[in-house]
DNA sequence: CGTGTGTTTGACCCGTTTCAACTGGAGTGG
DNA sequence: CCACTCCAGTTGAAACGGGTCAAACACACG
């Protein structure tokens, strides 16, 4: 988790691709391998409590992970981006649902087969394995997010949390993409659409932050949105 | 995760010990065989950032396990009982801290020997990757309370997951021990001490629950305080 | 028996939600 | 090409849940 210089996470599967001589078996080189499936924007993946058949890399596309409470109530745990696998911490069955937020290409490893990789490949058990304890630690932070933070610096860390994502650098500005409905952010934070929006235009005429249409933001100076959104120690 | 009939977690370490004859490689076992530590009430056991040298099975007491953002607020992720393992999610650091909630009692086990064994017994490695399976969903489900349920739901939740870490019955009646502080259960719920108290209260006006003490309480029907606390699928 | 710390309760305040109206693109059809 | 609809997003006003501050209480400890 870089946080200082972020580095979107396509390139680490090129990287596997491209590695032909000394081709090391890696989890995500391994799915790669695999053909990729189309999901258009809104389709769903997988149904938590569906039998967890595969793991998943996502080549292209932005997706959402999510679980319910027994009243219908949504909550959104999670934004899955290219690069990002998938679906590693079922044990049998789904926990959570994921919906591709925008059109999707995914790349599908076989339960079975990975299983296989998992007993004759010690690098990429160790590989898996950090996957998993990554996929905790994110899930921590935003447990701290929610807990501790207000609306204003949740929507903040959300931001910058898109910036680790994959930024692309204009001149001495970041920009985002944020391709994901407001209703899919305040179920991530635990807030409602509005609250998001009047954050958003909060953090606007405090200088951090310009957008352009819905869905692109342009961060003024990054150092100044992280020193107002209060990180915690991991990013 | 059995929820309907909830069973307290030190029996699974009994299990492994007295399982002689067809003594099975079991991450449990193999931390049950190294001497326990005391801790006491308060005392740290490791720190987030620290090294990680081991993994731990609590023989007994309860602990809590935090993360701090950059000003200092405190972000309780979660308890741990008798039975539990803790630190496993660390790569090379631990990602959060440990201190002793009561005194505690606890088995370490050195990172080297676990990795040996999760090289050497396929078994082992199961249980350790399902360990970390579990502990992604269990914060998936603190982010889910966190961040769509109201303060007395929260509450509520909170003292069910108690009882499925170990209850004890009492005629028809459940009986479970709260040893942490308000504070404790402030910061793991995202909320104040105060409205901690005031949700126990309205809880007690509501008759779901009564209190002896400053940490028993008793659970008049399970199934109403469920209904109210409105799990998710997980329990 | 006093002192101190954690807990509970009360009164007030503020941030977020709720409800409602409005805005602005995207898509559709005349 | 423009008018119309539709819906996500935005903004405003009022209500409310939980936070803040303060005081009372209770139990542990010297």
């Amino acid at each position: 988790m870089e946080c200082l210089a972020p580095i979107t996470s396509r390139p680490i599967v090129r990287k596997a691709l491209s590695d032909r001589q000394t081709r090391t078996i890696s989890l995500r080189s391994e799915c790669s391998d695999r053909p990729t499936i189309l999901y258009h924007a809104g389709q769903k993946v997988f149904w938590e409590d569906d039998q967890a058949n595969s793991v998943f890399l996502v080549a292209d596309g932005v997706l959402r992970i999510s679980r319910f409470l027994l009243d219908g109530r949504r909550g959104v745990i999670g934004f899955v981006f290219p690069g990002d696998v998938m679906g590693l911490s079922a044990r049998g069955k789904h926990i959570y649902s994921a919906e591709a937020v925008t059109n999707c290409y995914i790349h599908a490893l076989p339960r079975e087969k990975l299983n296989t990789l998992l007993t004759e490949s010690p690098t990429l058990r160790d590989e898996f394995i950090s996957e998993l304890c990554a996929e905790v630690s994110r899930t921590q932070s935003l447990v701290l997010n929610l807990s501790q933070k207000s609306a204003e610096e949740r929507v903040a860390s959300f931001i910058l949390e898109l910036v680790s994502k994959g930024e692309r650098r204009t001149g001495s500005k970041v920009e985002i993409r944020m391709p994901m409905s407001r209703l899919d952010i305040a179920d991530y934070l635990g807030l409602t659409v509005e609250t998001v929006c009047r954050s958003l235009a909060k953090l606007k005429k405090a200088g951090h932050i310009r957008t352009v249409g819905r869905d692109i933001v342009l961060i003024e100076r990054l150092a100044d949105l992280r020193d107002f959104a209060c990180a915690d120690g991991t990013c």
